[in-house]
DNA sequence: TTAAAATATACCGATTTGGGATATTTTTTA
DNA sequence: TAAAAAATATCCCAAATCGGTATATTTTAA
């Protein structure tokens, strides 16, 4: 997913997003290395706070289906 | 999230998701129910299943996002 | 109102997870 | 450039979650 490209461009460190997600600096490793999967809740945690879908969180909008 | 809404929209039993997505009925059952989450990869399955966003899926068209 | 189909739940071993600690890498600064 | 600090990745393990089988419950249809 694309976590780790809309926290750089955020400008700020995986401890200071775990913070602010109250998760831990090394879970957001897991999840930008791929090494773990996000769950629905996660997943929607990421997106409220960057402000993107969460299709476009996953690299998705290649097929949008804006309608649905 | 919608997907016991989608899925009677199409007619298919809880089963024949399952058989179609390599699944469990149980585990259908258990995301319907909201028992157990969905992860990442299981999101993808159901939204290119039924053909909708997973933003969509996941009752998040309310804050569509549309460019990102 | 019974039989069949569909859905939910109990149980359990296996897998995955989160969190602390720590190692490694990258960045800063003296 | 070298040392210090910051940022990121990895190890370990107990706890939580998961998938699968079996079965109970509910719904549908004859």
């Amino acid at each position: 997913m694309r976590l780790r490209n809309l926290r750089k461009e955020k400008g700020i460190s995986q401890l200071k997003l775990a913070i602010d997600l109250n998760m831990n600096q090394n879970s957001i490793s897991r999840y930008e290395t791929g090494e773990r999967q996000a769950d629905y809740t996660t997943l929607i945690k990421f997106a409220d706070y960057f402000d993107v879908s969460i299709d476009y969180l996953l690299e998705r909008t290649d097929n949008p289906k804006i309608n649905r």
